[in-house]
DNA sequence: TTGTACGCGTTATCAA
DNA sequence: TTGATAACGCGTACAA
């Protein structure tokens, strides 16, 4: 077993100083010919490579970037996480993730474990918890000791930072203007919460696009789910409310779901009642995962590019770790959706 | 901006030495109670947290532990990451996360970042181009250097360290004997090229299961699809490959696919064939993704138990890594599968 | 009770 | 051309 050498070994070894190696390894022109080659052989024999954790506390880099997720097994979530990985491993920064699990707590602690020197900066999406209690000190603080923040999706306008988001209201309103110009005549809603802000939004744009077409928005189609667990899905109580929803409202047509997961159940639960999708009901949802991609009927979607959002995120916070302004001049930059039609809309 | 406070800021600060700081902090009795109580509130005051990079370094421990896994965007290795953050995280671990994205270079570059000082030791998942170029020697190199590996799913034999693994060859087979018990006389197979060692073993079992009840394996019934591209599905093309092999096999009425995409594709080719499922037609896949749970109907699957596999795996590494002892007594842990019966079968 | 000195691995500056 | 020294931040054995 070759443990790793160090400057120091391959000193002692060649009866030189560590500083003569550490030189030998540069190229310095200090160094005569006659050593460095020497030097390099040794060094290459024994595969020498810095130790990172030395340059780091050196240099006072990383080179290392902390992401802080509320959940992994999620397509959008991965996808940025790519995004991100793409983007840093280009500029040689590792990137080390943080879940948490949509838990306050784990949120602080997390950020607590990799903001003492291990990382140059974060790029995180707030846990639902958080937006719940609206407690947002840890972020300050984080970027008060110097440590840039770079937020995405789930963001707050109380914290002071670069931020990529997608256009949830125009995203939305798309969509519903999508099923308003397909006839859809009775449009219903599946969302969340108001305080998850991504589900207020794209409520808001289902609603901006009924009045933009002169229809009455009607509180009965709006459906927001309780999904008190936070984390988990709980399908059998989310089917029992579209269900009802559905059961309500017989002259539902259409159908906008905030996310996947709303639009492939509703899907499922119209089929059930008899209903035909495209032709008795179109429905579209927001997020373009493997669900939408593989449903039968194909779903049309909303796609968030999570990829993209990923890189974007990884840029910003880059750019402000190597030029060191962490205090001003920040920005939000916003991550155009697309509508992907497939065959639950006509 | 209060950047990070330092020991030897406090030490100026309050008039003592940096070491007097140190053991004031750890509550040494050394110290008069008098300083402790002064440093502690001074150290609380500008919330000092010592620095993790300075600890790596001089304990030569990382408390971080590298994963490469060839993708992200995969339910499965998204699951088994959560699982290794779960355990890791409570043993106080981070988690930095590689992508391979299934190319043997980029699997060498980002293990050759993490192995120079920054994590204490690989969990990983080998790449398809590594598999079939059969080129390993990066995973010994680093095993030389004593830094431990644990591998998962695809693992190889080659590599002498802590393995993972699902029992590939059982899951498959007990699927195939529950088509046969449901009185499948024709079960396809729709599997991978042989050098995914997975896909390998998966078909082993088919055929073990057809022999136990004295089938004769057909080799027509046998698709390995070709997935030149290594990272994406080629839906159209597998849909045509799956296509087929239905038409030029009508006696099939049941099928065995090796993941979730290549049952669910089926499924759907089949339902445009005119077959009903599960009357005519009964399908299992492998690995319980969204897919598998939102399919219409559901599909019956080999859950592979993603996260435990994770927990496992940091388990195995993080107790080598504690106790130093990196060169022998590896073990192969088999994670059990689980037959998760929904409506694809009857 | 407090402080000094050393080492973790590296690089940069200055001295020989 | 080479080497000694200091510094990054911390903890600890040992000296005062």
């Amino acid at each position: 077993m070759n443990k790793k050498v160090t400057l120091k070994q391959i000193a002692r070894e060649l009866d030189v100083s560590i500083s003569t190696v550490s030189k030998a390894l540069k190229n310095s022109k200090e160094i005569s010919e006659d050593t460095r080659e020497k030097v390099q052989a040794f060094a290459k024999l024994y595969n020498y490579k810095p130790n990172n954790i030395a340059l780091s506390l050196k240099n006072r880099k990383t080179k290392t970037i902390g992401v802080i997720i509320p959940e992994i097994v999620h397509h959008f979530f991965s996808k940025v996480i790519r995004g991100i990985e793409l983007y840093a491993n280009n500029k040689g920064y590792n990137v080390i993730v943080g879940l948490s699990n949509e838990s306050f707590d784990k949120e602080v602690i997390n950020m607590d474990m990799l903001a003492n020197g291990s990382i140059d900066g974060f790029i995180l999406s707030i846990s639902k918890e958080t937006l719940l209690q609206q407690d947002y000190h840890h972020f300050n603080e984080t970027i008060n000791q110097g440590m840039p923040i770079v937020m995405f999706d789930r963001v707050v306008k109380e914290i002071n930072c670069d931020k990529v988001v997608v256009d949830d209201f125009k995203g939305a309103k798309i969509a519903v203007e999508k099923l308003i110009e397909n006839k859809c005549k009775n449009i219903a809603l599946i969302t969340t919460k108001d305080y998850v802000n991504v589900g207020r939004y794209r409520t808001q744009g289902y609603i901006s696009a009924l009045e933009e077409y002169n229809i009455m928005p009607q509180p009965n189609l709006i459906l927001k789910v309780d999904d008190e667990s936070l984390t988990e899905y709980n399908l059998v109580s989310l089917e029992n409310e579209i269900k009802d929803l559905f059961m309500g409202n017989p002259e539902i047509d259409g159908v906008f779901a905030v996310n996947e997961i709303y639009a492939i159940t509703a899907m499922k639960i119209a089929r059930k009642l008899g209903k035909e999708i495209p032709d008795d009901i179109q429905v579209i949802g927001f997020t373009d995962g493997v669900l939408s991609k593989h449903a039968i009927p194909g779903l049309t979607t909303v796609s968030q590019h999570g990829q993209r959002i990923g890189e974007k995120a990884a840029e910003l916070l880059i750019e402000r770790i190597e030029n060191e302004y962490f205090t001003d001049n920040f920005q939000t930059v916003v991550v155009e959706t697309e509508l992907i039609e497939r065959e639950s809309t006509k």
